[in-house]
DNA sequence: AATATCATTTTACAAATGATAAAAAATGCG
DNA sequence: CGCATTTTTTATCATTTGTAAAATGATATT
């Protein structure tokens, strides 16, 4: 899927926007381990991924928590800064090296403001996000671990070639011992 | 706190765009234990809350949970109906007598595609749900049960005297039995 | 008062998960 | 390959949380 192809499948903008977009973006090229975003900073940048899976996780004392993947066609931002112009809570690591492109946040913000089909992309970006992370809070009260682990399993069959069971533990919300337990029972 | 007052809230109208909008509300009374909305449905409805307080809940076979309230100022939704006219996953309950404001969701969505900054308002509101979601999310996975009904105390002090425990339990992610013996543990 | 209804707390027991440590397996690199 | 490092599994024990049922409390109605 190429970058215009994510763009316009969030949604659908007429040529003249998705080329006002398009425009404004620069690919770069980084690698795994990059640190894209930092917790408690304002980070200016917004990310489309290309090529590559990268994880958002939250930092406390000693442990840290994954609360997103992004992979091919997904958009990278924090989200209190994109939104509030405040630090971040997320900070964003690359686990594999990645093609991305680049624009400022707030050039996009300026778009928004200027071109009301691409507003109503950002609209439609930000409701599609908020529907999938309300179906996760409400999964992890409805189902056990190990249902969970099954239905990501199964919704994201390719996951697991991609990302270590820690950050796929700390993601369902389990620590790692429990899901190879899990793993080993469902055997 | 005005329905004018809680749309600039989320986002600042211009006079002409606020107009737009507040010409199309059309103010509704209902009572205490009305279904406003449908799980499994299409709803096509949105209401502003200009007094009272509601919940969204999902259902399961015995049990349902609770994982959204919304108070005077909030914006109630079926979200995947609002976003892909698909059938939503949850219902809204009122939990108290309620003057609502109601808008069809076409309406809302014609706006829209033709006023730039009514578009940018959807945008920040969705945008504004997905933080708060998110560190729900993030808040479930960092706190123990006891811290995370800490804070909700401490957030909303008044939340107590309006909606029963086995809903704030619900909404916490534990069994009403847990918050019990939490509460005892606390004092 | 007596009754009914609903919400909350308490109790006892079972199941799930966490913490910790250590072993085993997989991976990366000189 | 061989070694070091990281990841995953296994085992043990403590803790948390859930389930079910009973007891208590609160409120309204008769």
């Amino acid at each position: 899927m190429t970058i215009r192809e994510s763009i316009l499948h969030i949604y659908p903008l007429p040529e003249a926007s998705l080329l006002l977009l398009t425009e404004l973006l620069e690919p770069v090229q980084l690698r795994k381990g990059h640190i894209l975003l930092q917790a408690d900073k304002v980070e200016k940048e917004v990310y489309f991924i290309e090529k590559g899976i990268v994880r958002a996780y939250a930092e406390r004392e000693d442990s840290d928590i994954t609360f997103w993947f992004g992979q091919e066609g997904d958009i990278v931002i924090s989200m209190r800064s994109y939104v509030d112009q405040q630090a971040g809570y997320e900070s964003i690591e690359l686990l594999e090296d990645c093609n991305l492109y680049r624009v400022h946040s707030h050039t996009l913000q300026q778009l928004f403001e200027t071109d009301i089909a691409i507003a109503n992309w950002g609209r439609r970006f930000a409701e599609k996000e908020l529907i999938k992370t309300e179906e996760r809070l409400i999964s992890r009260q409805f189902r056990t671990a190990t249902e969970r682990y099954q239905e990501l399993m199964q919704h994201q069959p390719g996951l697991l070639q991609r990302v270590s069971l820690g950050h796929i533990a700390s993601y369902l919300g389990i620590t790692q011992v429990s899901l190879s337990r899990i793993r080993a029972d469902i055997r």
